[in-house]
DNA sequence: CTTTGGGCCTGGACGC
DNA sequence: TGCGTCCAGGCCCAAA
């Protein structure tokens, strides 16, 4: 279920345990992910220093001192397990694809049934020209993405609102679940063109998914010590949604039925009568 | 160029 | 208990 807030989490989660620290012993128990793994994988990264640990959209980004570092995505089902204090890695489960273990004895496993996601290995080059200046848009929490670029970016396409959110050339980071949850926030119709889209209502819109991606992170960071605590998990926590998966219950502002719809192949929760 | 739809995978929920 | 169908949080790519 990774959307920016989950991966945020994961991400830090990460950068808690891991920078600092050197790789002993990888394994590479399936290569054949939405993009396989490198061959070389385990070689280069074998006794890495791993540097510093950053997210850029949905993508986990881990430098080290070698060559290359790498570069993790979670796609649909991906999952990283972390170890909670130094200590032998348990058995493996079905799905653990990739584990590695630090010179002080913290294990981490990526973990990925429908294994949509992926490990590569990049240089910095490679971080610069295909992540950070590749197709990605605007970071949705840094000051760039505002109401001028949101409407700069929709202004002149017909395609629904929510869509548009969820195209990772203007903004990224935004993913089914809070497209739905800020369109709701922000009291617009998914279904609205982005043509038709004021910028008054941009500008509502542009911070309706900041506050929803920010209180996601909060709830994360708050569970994520007692999630992680018993089964050593990260990212994957409860969090309230007002209307995603909420069909058919009622609008906890107006008591009328949520909808859910199909846009562009995916489902879209909303209120029609608090989105206009 | 924009927009739509299919596909990648596995597993869980549901109806019969 | 089993079997079929539908659906799932991301993303890429071909086709219209």
């Amino acid at each position: 279920m990774p959307e920016l807030p989950e991966v945020e989490t994961v991400t830090q989660g990460m950068a808690n345990k891991l920078v600092n620290k050197r790789i002993q012993s990888i394994k590479v128990r399936r290569y054949d992910l939405r993009w396989p793994i490198p061959k070389n994988f385990e070689q280069a990264m074998q006794g890495a220093l791993i540097k510093n640990i950053k997210r850029r959209a949905k993508y986990i980004l881990i430098e080290t001192d070698k060559e290359y570092g790498m570069l993790w995505h979670l796609g649909m089902s991906g999952r990283v397990k972390i170890s909670e204090h130094p200590s032998k890695p348990p058995a493996y489960e079905k799905h653990d694809h990739v584990q590695l273990i630090l010179q002080d004895g913290t294990w981490i496993r990526y973990f990925d049934p429908r294994r949509f996601g992926t490990i590569q290995l990049v240089k910095d080059h490679d971080f610069v020209k295909n992540i950070l200046l590749g197709h990605l848009g605007y970071e949705p929490l840094s000051p760039d993405f505002n109401a001028q670029n949101l409407l700069k970016g929709i202004k002149n396409r017909k395609s629904p609102i929510k869509n548009l959110i969820m195209d990772q050339r203007l903004v990224v980071g935004v993913g089914n679940i809070y497209a739905c949850e800020a369109l709701y926030d922000a009291g617009i119709d998914p279904n609205c063109p982005g043509c038709e889209i004021t910028k008054d209502r941009a500008d509502i819109l542009c911070k309706s998914i900041k506050k929803v991606l920010k209180n996601a992170i909060r709830a994360g960071g708050s569970t994520l010590k007692d999630y992680r605590k018993s089964d050593g998990n990260l990212g994957y926590f409860q969090y309230q949604f007002n209307v995603y998966d909420q069909a058919d219950k009622d609008c906890k502002k107006c008591s009328v039925k949520i909808l859910r719809i199909m846009q562009a192949g995916r489902s879209t929760f909303y209120c029609p009568k608090c989105q206009k």
